[in-house]
Parts: structure tokens; C-alpha cells; sequence
RNA sequence: GGGCCGGUAGAUCAGCGGAAGAUCGCCUGCUUUGCAAGCAGGAGGCCAUGGGUUCAAAUCCCAUCCGGUCCA
């Protein structure tokens, strides 16, 4: 290993300028130095800080200042800077267009996987950038160890080379850093010491030098030149690499270190954000822990980026990790007993990074409303833990290791909150020492997805003639390759108009004529690489040509509902704001479901308005820009917006622009005007997760077929209602449907039958005739009634009570009475109350049951004997408790001689002689 | 994406196969100089929805809808 990195990293720069290579008398590894006195690395813990009040460089420098001598020195070295719409001189801190990770955790990040992997030219080569990132690994060090933080920018100057070292390799690396630190930063060229080191991450390896000043890293130089595969030359912990054809220099300075050190500030926190540790020192009072104000000043940051970057809290990747933040931050405001809201502190972020990242302050709403929201769900959340502990410890007078993972794991309670709970009522409660592991234990044992294998095959390539002409209808082709089961052919052709299942738009369907003029249907189509299978019904064969033409009719509502997605899209973040990103689509032909990240449901009115948004885009009949880019130029146009739907793969991209409605890059078919989809009507929202909603709606003209659906549905339940209610008005049925369905709490398409069965079961009290203003005041008044009836079947009279008594028989030799009676009021009601007189046996059948009951003071088990036998006679069992039982059956015909039965064995067990 | 939990009175929840409950709140009396409160009585439930098992389902099973929570 020493010697690899010893031949690795024995620089001539180190030769020409007076270096010379050392070992660490302490941790034993090399580094290079101008210091001749220095026999450290120069790397904690080996030395300890020591430019604290101590600032190395020439003058002080904020973080805006380090950023910009960073960018321009590196400018005028020939690296390009980048730019994006919205987001400026960065990336998004949220990793959208990564599978592997949610937030950019290093300014290499940007460029995984495609540039690294070499199947994307990188966007300038060499470039430099200062990327925001945010690492939540670390998060019980932040604030404690005074340098650790959850967002820091690191700046990077990467250079790309295709064959070993065509931009610059390592000479120029290191000579570029010498000279920035030294001549732009201005600390003292003997300070830095450059430890040698192997660098291994994200499938990528290498040799690097991190570059230390004052006992801090403040740069690493990554020189990328490993990749990891399975039996490689070289073995790096568990893994073992081979030495990579693309020579990448990754180098990550880290930004606010590097003005730390010209600062010379007893933490790196005084450094970054002064200004906010002074307010919300200001806000607490002076015995206040210092760790936490650090820690809720750096997460506030966090969060600024990343709701500014367009994360929804949720429950889900990373709107959890969003939410994970907000709960501490507002736990560190519970413990630090201070009285501002969580959003004023971010807000303060916010105006002090607007000049440097605009695009955050365009989300100052957005981050309040969101913050607002979680805020109030966290309180309620913590008050029913609250309540739950309070009735845990009353039950059990103890909270063992087992409820204390439940109630985090299941009900969000922390275990210190549940602790201090306890102590207030002297239950002491401890918290096991590997607490996390245990609930970590707890999820280590779900199931991993069988990852399905992607059969192999070669199978030739369809050209898509749809991507030339998303209009075309028809083709002329030859069958290139066939499979066939049954009576049915999956075939490919060498060219074909017919699109195939994918992201979200369902196949073609259509058909084909042979040269024999025989005509097949196509009944789906999908995709397996580039090759495009036919599901034709019927036999084909290889080398048949065939003239080809698609269900247009269909194929057109499909476009019409595609456009739309997008135009829905649009109107969405126009209406609630930049935040709206897609989450999930599906077409069909009926209508179409667009899902999105929200952070609240959508109120009747901002359906409203997203839908009057939508048509206003189509009224202004706008033209749909249709392009093929490569990567880079469509991220540099239009940002990374681009990745609604999730990151296509390779290098180049359709993109799909309606200027001012919505930018996307998608490979559907698509409108060449979103003035042909007419009009859109949302049908139905929903939120199908926290944080994500869900909208339907129609296009064109199943809009229509959307409302005769509504409309027949309407007429259906308005004839149901009329034995009784006359509807005067009959407008707004949409509402009125909606009304209704929340009244009966059913489904829409369960109403008809609800209707009925309300109906039906509330008759005897219905009026003959009764006339209404609309269906939703029908539904009002027949449940009310409704709910009478059903009360007054519950419910028996005095005059019934003393009837039925006078009917009861005395038991020979005792007090007792025994009845039985049949009624029609509710057995089990009118049981109870008679036996409520005291020394009564009874057993009444109300129509459907048997009841036997037996006042307390009667010594009888109705149970043992009593009810079972009754049951029996009438073709089922019965059951119940000693003195109130139930029986029942089908036999409906045996019912009186149950009953005399129960009324003979009753005066069998009581009688005295 | 996955795991776990829940939906019963206006609110918080108990009940988890055999007459729908508690506490707070609400209403009406009484008590009190007033307040805090106390006493007596009362109203208020499609036990989320649909289906199944059972003589019997709030309770068991399946599905749906709604909500919570954990995981980086």
C-alpha cells in the first residue's frame, strides 16, 4: 500500500518546489512538507488545532468571498463555470438526478453516474464549481465537535481525462492548490502539509492527497483512477478494483473551513452563521446549551436549502429526511424554552443567502406554509404519545425496553420525551444503551426485493418512426423476428408507428395488413431495449412486409391526455408554487392520473383554480416544442426541472417544452399544440401519501363521456329518491354528488345502492311525499330520519312494558315471573328493560333473534341449558353471558315451539315444590 | 419503496365474539355574594366503507378509503 501510493503520488511539484516526503511519528503515514521541523501529518489527531485565534492567510475572508477567489481563480485558469436556469452556479441540493442517493453529498455527486462513467460528455472540462451539499450522517457530532455540519459547500475544480491526462492530471492538480491557498488565500506555503491517502467511494477508487493547514483539512485531491470490479489488480477493503481508462481529477475544497481558518473562530459555526447564533442567543436566556443553538443554527440552513431546493417533508426518502430535521430543530426550540417560531430562523438564512442562491428566497411561502404544517402535525403527535405513556404507566406503572420501541418506532416518540414523561409521575424509565440498534434490529428483517433478472438476449432494433412524426398513423414495414404461442405472434418489425407501453402512456393498439391483404389486430405493444414487440393476434412470419396503422382515435385521446399531464403540471406550480413535482403518471384512455409532491390535500378551490389555469394555458393555444438534446445543453437551457419523471438513460434527451407551461424531458407521443386537447376537467384529488397527491382528470372529449357518466349517475339517483322526494333544481351535480357521497360516507359508485337502503330501512317514518330544493337537502333530510327510526326501534314504551308484564306467569313456589313474548321493537332493548323489574325471566324474539334474559336477583344460568337448546330447535346455537344470552336460526317455523320450550325449562329449573 | 399502528360520542381514548362505555366538553336544574368548583339529571354513536365467517361481529378474516409513524 505504501509503496503503491509512494510511486502514486511522488510528484515532481514536491521535487521542483523543496518537499520532502515524511512519516507521522504518530500515525505513521506519509506526507509532504516545506517544514523542516514538522514530523507530523498535520492532521487530527496527530496535531491539534491550532490557527484557532490564531487565522491563518492574509486577511479574514466570508464564505461569499472564499467562493468567489475560488471560482474566479480557477476561471482564469481556463475551468468554466457553470450555470443553470433557477438554481444559478450549482446543483440542486437534492439529488434528483440519482438513483442512488436523495441529497448531493459532494460536488463529485453532480457528475455520477453518467460523466463518470464516461457515457456523458461533462458539461465543461476542466470546471469548478461551489456545490451546496448536505451530509446527515454525522448529525449527533454537529454542534459538539465544533466543525462538523450538515450543509457546507464544497468547491471543486474537475477535470475529465478521456486518455490518462489530456486536461491535466496530478502535477497540475497540486500546483494549482500550492498556488491558490499560498498566493490567493494567503497562508504561508511551510503551514500546508499534503498527507498521502486512498480514496475509495461510489464504485470509484484512487490515490489522494488531503491538503491540511492548522491542524484542519481544508481541501482533499482525489485522483480518480480505479473503478471497482469483481477480481480486480488491486484490493481496497473488501473490494477489489482495476485501474479505470478515465482519469478523473476530483478535488473537494472545503468552503467554509477554508474561511474558518482565515477567521481564526473558536468554532466553525462563528464562522458560518454569526449572525443567527446571535439571535438565537438573544431569544433564550444565557444558561442556554451552546450545542444546541449550534446545531439548531446549521439545521435551519439545511433546511433552507433543501425546501428552497423544492423537497416536501414526508414520510418518504427524502421528505423524510426533511421531516427528520424539522422534528430535531423544533426539539432543540422545545429545549432551548425559546418563544420564535421555527420558520423565523430559516427566514433569517434566507435573507442572508438570497444575494448568493436567489432561487431560495422564490420559496419563502412555500417554506413557511411547509414548516407551519409540520410543526403542528409534530405537537399533535407528541401529544397523543404524551396521552399514551400517561395511560401506559396508569396500566402498567412501568415502560419496558419493548413499549419504548413501539412507541417511537410506531408512534414517533422519542425515548428521552417518554423518559421525562415518566419522571414527572417518579417512574423512572431507562433507555437502553443500544436503543437505535434495536429499532435498526427491527427493520433489518424486512424483506429484500427479489431483484428479477433482465433476460439477455439480441434481439434486433425497431427504428420508432413516432418520435419523427408523433401524428404519423400509418407504415410500411417487414417482420424481422417473430415468437409465436397459440394462434398469436409477438413480432418485431424493422420500423414501426406504433408506440410501446412506457412511462405511463399504455401501448398502441391498431392493426396490420399482410401483402396477402389479410388484416390482424395489434392488441398491445412493449418494449424491451430497443427492440419493439407487436402483440398480433394471429400468425406472422419473419420476412412478410405489412403496411401497419394505429387505433388513431385512440392513440389521439392518449396525446390529448399526455399534453395535458403536462399541462396540468404546469397549472399545479402556478398555482401552488415551484415545489410541484411530478411523482408518478398513467394514462389512459378514459382519463389520466398525475401524482405530485405536496405538502397539504387540495382544497375545493385550488382544484378549482388549477383546473381554470389549465384551460386558460389552452385558450392560449401555445405551441408544443418538440427536441432531441444532448444532456448538457438541455440541463443548461432548462435546468434540472427537465427530471420530472424520473433521469432518462444515455446522453441524449427529449424534451418536451410548452414555453411558460411546463418543461420535461419525456419520450411519449405529444400534441404539436396544447390548443387540441380543449379543455380538461379534474375530475377527482386525492392524497395517496403524505406529501404526495394524486389528481385524475379528463381531456377532450371524454370530458363530455366524463359528464354524461355523472349525469346518468345523477338521473339515477334522483329516480331512486322519487317515491318520496321531489328535486326542484337540478344544476351543480357534480357538487351535489360529492355532497352526498361525504353525507353517507360511501363511495361515489355505492350510492344508488346506499340510497336504496336507506330508503328501505327508514320507511315507516318517511312522509308520503316531500319536496326539496336539491339532492344533497334529499340526503339530509332521509338521514335524519333515517336515524330516528332506527333510534325508535330501539326504544319501547311505558304502556308495551306493562302490557307484556301482565302477561308474565308466575312461577310455581317462587316470586318469579317468566314471559315469553314476540315484538317489534328490538329484543335485546326490550328484554332489558323488563327484566329490569326485578324477578323476571323472559325470552323474546324480535324477528330475527331470541332473546333470554333474567333479572340479577333470579338464580338461574340461561346459558347452560337454556339457550343452546333453543338455538338447536330452531337450526342454529345461541350463546351469551349467564343472565343474557341470544340465540338464533333459519328455521324460522319452529319459533314457537322454541319459545315454549325456553318457557318450560325456565320453570323445570326455578320451580319449588 | 418497505415495515408497524390506528379509524367507536364534539375531543381524548377504553372495549376486541354475546345488552355500545369512561373522562373532558355541551345542555337543564340545584348549590355559591361572585369566581374556581361541587351535586343531580340529560342530550349526543351508520363502532370508516364494502364483502365474508358465525345463531350472534365494534370485536375475527379479506378488500377499499382515510390518517399516523419509523427507515439514510
Amino acid at each position: 500500500m505504501n509503496e503503491f501510493l509512494k510511486e502514486q503520488l511522488d510528484l515532481q511539484y514536491f521535487h521542483d518546489h523543496g518537499y520532502t516526503r515524511k512519516k507521522c511519528s504518530k500515525c505513521g503515514a506519509f506526507f509532504w512538507t516545506l517544514d523542516p521541523k514538522m514530523n507530523r501529518c498535520g492532521d487530527q489527531p496527530c496535531v491539534p488545532f491550532h490557527f484557532i485565534n490564531n487565522p491563518l492567510g492574509k486577511k479574514q475572508l466570508t464564505l461569499s468571498e472564499v467562493r468567489e477567489s475560488f471560482l474566479s481563480y480557477f476561471q482564469q485558469h481556463n475551468h468554466t463555470r457553470l450555470h443553470y436556469p433557477k438554481t444559478g452556479e450549482r446543483y440542486p441540493v437534492v439529488a434528483r438526478w440519482r438513483s442512488d442517493i436523495y441529497l448531493t453529498i459532494a460536488s463529485i455527486a453532480d457528475f455520477q453516474p453518467h460523466v463518470t462513467s464516461g457515457e456523458v460528455p461533462p458539461p465543461a472540462n476542466p470546471l469548478a464549481i461551489s456545490q451546496p451539499c448536505i451530509r446527515l450522517n454525522d448529525l449527533d457530532e454537529v454542534g459538539k465537535s465544533g466543525r462538523h455540519l450538515t450543509t457546507f459547500e464544497m468547491m471543486g475544480h474537475h477535470a475529465f481525462n478521456k486518455n490518462v491526462d489530456e486536461i491535466y492530471w496530478k502535477e497540475q492538480t497540486v500546483s494549482y492548490c500550492d498556488d491558490f491557498f499560498v498566493n490567493i488565500i494567503g497562508i504561508p506555503q511551510d503551514a500546508i502539509t499534503y498527507k498521502e491517502q486512498l480514496w475509495h467511494g461510489g464504485g470509484n477508487a484512487g490515490p489522494c492527497l488531503e491538503v491540511l493547514a492548522g491542524g484542519l483539512e481544508i481541501a482533499t485531491l482525489v485522483f480518480m483512477n480505479m473503478k471497482e470490479v469483481d477480481n480486480g489488480e488491486y484490493t481496497i477493503g473488501n473490494e477489489t478494483y482495476e485501474q479505470n481508462p478515465l482519469n478523473i481529477v476530483d478535488t473537494g475544497y472545503g468552503l467554509e473551513r477554508i474561511s474558518w481558518i482565515t477567521q481564526g473562530t473558536k468554532t466553525v459555526y462563528e464562522t458560518v452563521f454569526p449572525e443567527i447564533i446571535k439571535w438565537i442567543r438573544n431569544h433564550t436566556n444565557e444558561s442556554a446549551d451552546d450545542r444546541l443553538i449550534m446545531s439548531l443554527a446549521d439545521h435551519t440552513k439545511s433546511l433552507a436549502f433543501m425546501l428552497g431546493d423544492g423537497i416536501v417533508p414526508s414520510n418518504v426518502k427524502s421528505g423524510y429526511l426533511a421531516r427528520l430535521l424539522i422534528r430535531r430543530c423544533l426539539r432543540f426550540i422545545k429545549q432551548l424554552n425559546f418563544s420564535e417560531p421555527l420558520e423565523n430562523i430559516i427566514d433569517l438564512h434566507i435573507n442572508k443567502l438570497q444575494s448568493d442562491f436567489p432561487s431560495l428566497a422564490n420559496q419563502r411561502k412555500q417554506i413557511h406554509d411547509m414548516i407551519q404544517t409540520e410543526t403542528k402535525r409534530y405537537h399533535e403527535t407528541l401529544q397523543k404519545g404524551k396521552n399514551m405513556v400517561h395511560r401506559l404507566l396508569k396500566e402498567n406503572k412501568k415502560i419496558d425496553d419493548a413499549t419504548l420501541i413501539t412507541l417511537y418506532d410506531t408512534h414517533g416518540m422519542p425515548p428521552d420525551i417518554v423518559q421525562s414523561i415518566a419522571e414527572k409521575q417518579h417512574v423512572t424509565v431507562t433507555i437502553p444503551d443500544n436503543f437505535e440498534s434495536m429499532v435498526a434490529e427491527l427493520h433489518s428483517k424486512e424483506e429484500k426485493q427479489t431483484q428479477q433478472q433482465k433476460r439477455q438476449r439480441d434481439l434486433p432494433q425497431t427504428i420508432p418512426l413516432y418520435y419523427d412524426n408523433h401524428y404519423q398513423k400509418e407504415f410500411d414495414a417487414e417482420i424481422i423476428w417473430t415468437e409465436q404461442e397459440n394462434n398469436k405472434t409477438k413480432a418485431i418489425f424493422d420500423q414501426t408507428t406504433f408506440y410501446p407501453d412506457g412511462g405511463g402512456q399504455p401501448g398502441d393498439k391498431g392493426e396490420i395488413t399482410n401483402s396477402s391483404g389479410k388484416t390482424l389486430p395489434v392488441e398491445n405493444v412493449t418494449k424491451e431495449d430497443n427492440a419493439i414487440f407487436h402483440h398480433i393476434d394471429g400468425i406472422v412470419s419473419v420476412g412478410d412486409k405489412i403496411h401497419g396503422e394505429i387505433d388513431w382515435n385512440r392513440r389521439y385521446q392518449l396525446m390529448k391526455h399526455h399534453t395535458g399531464t403536462h399541462v396540468v403540471n404546469g397549472a399545479l406550480q402556478k398555482v401552488l408554487g415551484d415545489h410541484i413535482w411530478q411523482a408518478g403518471s398513467q394514462l389512459a384512455v378514459e382519463n389520466a392520473r398525475f401524482d405530485f409532491a405536496h405538502f397539504k390535500s387540495l382544497s375545493e378551490k385550488e382544484i378549482k383554480e388549477v383546473e381554470e389555469q389549465a384551460n386558460k394555458f389552452i385558450t392560449e393555444e401555445i405551441p408544443v416544442e418538440k427536441h432531441e438534446f444532448d444532456r448538457n445543453t438541455a440541463e443548461k437551457k432548462y435546468g434540472f426541472r427537465l427530471y420530472q419523471g424520473g433521469v432518462p438513460p444515455g446522453n441524449s434527451i427529449r424534451v418536451l417544452n410548452i414555453p411558460g407551461v411546463d418543461v420535461e424531458a419525456c419520450g411519449g407521443t405529444h400534441l404539436n399544440n396544447i390548443g387540441e386537447i380543449e379543455k380538461i376537467r379534474i375530475l377527482k384529488s386525492e392524497r395517496i401519501q403524505d406529501g404526495v397527491n394524486r389528481v385524475f382528470f379528463a381531456a377532450g372529449e371524454m370530458v363530455d363521456a366524463f359528464q354524461k357518466e355523472e349525469q346518468h349517475l345523477y338521473d339515477t339517483l334522483v329516480s331512486s329518491l322519487k317515491p318520496i322526494y321531489t328535486i326542484q333544481q337540478q344544476n351543480q351535480i357534480s357538487n351535489q354528488i360529492t355532497a352526498l357521497s361525504n353525507q353517507f360516507s360511501v363511495p361515489v359508485d355505492q350510492l344508488p345502492k346506499t340510497l336504496k337502503r336507506f330508503l328501505k330501512e327508514a320507511k315507516d317514518l318517511l312522509p308520503e311525499k316531500k319536496e326539496v330544493a336539491s339532492l344533497t337537502e334529499a340526503g339530509t333530510h332521509l338521514f335524519k330520519v333515517w336515524k330516528k327510526s332506527k333510534k325508535k326501534k330501539k326504544s319501547i314504551s311505558e304502556e308495551e312494558i306493562t302490557s307484556l308484564i301482565n302477561q308474565a306467569e308466575q312461577i310455581p313456589g317462587t316470586d318469579i315471573k317468566v314471559l315469553t313474548a314476540k315484538t317489534e321493537t328490538e329484543s335485546n332493548a326490550t328484554a332489558g328493560a323488563l327484566i329490569a323489574q326485578g324477578n323476571m325471566v323472559v325470552h323474546i324474539y324480535d324477528g330475527k333473534k331470541i332473546t333470554s334474559a333474567a333479572s340479577d336477583d333470579v338464580d338461574i344460568d340461561l346459558r347452560k341449558e337454556i339457550a343452546p337448546t333453543v338455538g338447536t330447535m330452531i337450526g342454529g346455537s345461541g350463546g351469551g353471558r349467564p343472565k343474557m344470552t341470544q340465540s338464533g336460526g333459519p328455521k324460522k317455523e319452529n319459533i314457537d315451539n322454541a319459545l315454549e320450550k325456553a318457557k318450560a325449562l325456565t320453570i323445570q329449573s326455578l320451580k319449588q315444590d
